[in-house]
DNA sequence: GATGAATGAGGCTTCATTCAT
DNA sequence: CATGAATGAAGCCTCATTCAT
């Protein structure tokens, strides 16, 4: 194929279109602005629409109600940590597991540190009924491309890779929402990521033959702690 | 729930009388009740009254407004957690840090396993401003007991104990909150804290004496994720 | 009506439209209305947007609470009898002392005479802290505008004009007060307007010159009454 | 009829009765207070029986509903100031009417200046539907009493009692609420008085034989002033 | 399409009154 | 009789949503 000149890959949009992406976009943004500002029990659609600089009738023309708004915007976030991690993961087939532990690490921490507001503000966001799908839809994205990730790995000896995957990743999103929930300074996420790779790494690494150590019987779930471990 | 300026927290009038207690303790499952079954987003003062049996009046003399309900819901929830921990904490002094943090993680997920609807539905209401502090306190008193075992530790060489006890305790009660958050059965819970455990002791092991391990330089956190790791 | 600390006392929207201004008016004619049928104690958010035949929420584009929409019946008909004072007292300038009392009370009794029952009406609503700043104000713009008129009387020779005039005032308005509250049907208002108007003729013709009359030693304002005078 | 010695004239109380009447004023003492501290919109039933050391249900044996206490308050309190202005009548009859001025407006103002904020307090709660009736009834009594005092004057000369009467009280009244709904500080309440009483003895004594002066036809008030007084 | 005034269901809270203890 | 916990009608206010202009 020669190359043809500077190729316009993306489509010309029509002036309606393009004033159509400035509108969802200024009401995206003025819906995490709000989120940040006034959290999410003072987000109003009158308010987001306010900060957008159009009418709440437009906002409607767009999004046909408030949850619809507020899944959209968990959505898109969600996308982008994702993207990030799933970029990271195709970039790092074949690595060591411990360095793809590494990369998984950052990837997801820096993801998530890019905006620390709306990263905060997003947590908000996504505690509630309405947005558990997409939460879950998210986690489960995050676990299929760690697992690929890390049986494309040359000296990955996993047990049962579903079970080692599932925590990592369970304590890798988990802990970091613990972060930015308190206080998401630089002086708290870089030891946070420091002590977080080592975690993972030390994991991974040790994962590595003894997965279903099945050591002794464990306690059952669901009763008082017995006293003898 | 609007925000009231000086907030009365503390309930108007202190149940001393039987009848009073068994007021208190109906509102009090009432609450969670209506947790369980219609999520924070619904729990109105009417419905948890209704619930409970009684008028909406009598919730208001015991608590001055829904905040303070619910604050009052959590903290007796996160307060019986967090003493498990800490009578766990207690019971393991002076075991070998391998022991150790079989013991905390054993503690703090079965003290949540033990009545899943009410952690599920308890998760959902922690999240908001209204109840942050609790939140915050709570961890902080985890972290503190935490802490004080693994020092009481024979084998104990920690580079820097609040940095290793802050990951650690960010990744249990994080990956835990997102087990409860997607689905808690035991056939989950089984094999989550089977890895967990196994995750927290490596960590734990290898955090002795290589803490502030510092190998290669780390990316700076805040900034994009450097594509090569 | 509870206390809210920093009130907000200006309408949240300022009616710019056409419909906009219709439905403040009928909100204020509606206010005036349940006020005279049903009284301050009767008078509710529900009840007045009913009679305005709009509903509570379009009340509350205009009025951000209750308060809000008191105040501002209160003001607008304050304001109505202060102006109508006011110009009273612009024509008078330079007229004798006689003429200009008899000109104040004329035009101050009519002013509340002519709506009788909004003029009750706006009595009950004029009592209670939330507006005891307006009534204050406006007692003392009266109490401004009549010192002045009388200081430009040629004939004026008032030891201490202050304390005249707020004597003055607080008898014309308070009595006429006394009057609406009772009964002011014609027969009695007739009647009433003829004695006000020489009462404080007398008063005046009288306090030219003998102020401070100082006669005889007064009992103590604040003691007991003593039994002989 | 030969002394006794010391009569006791009042009867001996059962111990019942003396504790109801312990009870009774205490309540009494207890509504003045949260009136006083708190405004008429702020006096809940319960607040009142806590300030008066008793239970609501105590209150409801007393009082029927919160409007007879009410009643019962603010009909004591009128009682209080009629009573004092109808001892001040005894006491004056036969005097000449500038005194017989004198004393009434003496007697009224300090019967009212005897507890500043009581007034204050009363004033508030006077205003209602309720006790417009009280309110009412005490003003013809206080007419009633000025009336026989002023026609049993040696110099009396009055056309028309009633309508001087009623425009002398109206203006004592109503000018004294005036002065303690804005500020009744001694520094107020002294030339205040001393004016009220040259106001209305100027009155009264010009008011003897022109009282129908119907003099020159009045200006209008600007207004549509009936043409013929 | 865009606007924003209007809607009204529904949430929170108060407080006069009752009644079992 | 006294108590005070319980009641629930009723008030205030919010905000997602609609629709005439």
């Amino acid at each position: 194929m020669p190359a043809r000149g500077p190729l316009v890959l993306t489509p010309r949009k029509t002036p309606r279109q393009a004033r159509s992406e400035a509108t969802v976009k200024a009401i995206f943004d003025a819906t995490v602005q709000v989120l940040i500002a006034h959290g999410i029990g003072r987000l109003t659609t009158t308010r987001v629409a306010e900060r957008a600089g159009v009418s709440v009738g437009t906002m409607y023309q767009y999004f046909p109600h408030k949850e619809a708004l507020l899944r959209a915007i968990v959505e898109r976030y969600l996308n982008q940590v994702v993207e990030t991690v799933e970029k990271c993961c195709a970039d790092n087939k074949g690595e060591a597991v411990a360095n793809v532990s590494d990369a998984l690490v950052i990837a997801y921490i820096d993801a998530k540190g890019r905006d620390t507001d709306a990263s905060r503000a997003l947590y908000a966001a996504s505690t509630g009924l309405e947005v558990a799908d997409l939460v879950h839809a998210t986690f489960r994205r995050l676990h299929i491309a760690a697992s690929q990730l890390l049986e494309s790995c040359p000296d990955a000896r996993f047990g049962n890779v579903e079970h080692v995957v599932f925590c990592l990743m369970a304590s890798l999103t988990g802990a970091t929402r613990v972060v930015f929930e308190s206080e998401a300074t630089p002086e708290i996420l870089g030891p946070y990521r420091q002590q977080m790779l080592a975690m993972c790494r030390e994991f991974l690494v040790s994962a590595q033959g003894n997965d279903n150590l099945t050591t002794e019987p464990l306690p059952s779930a669901t009763s008082q702690l017995s006293s003898r471990l």
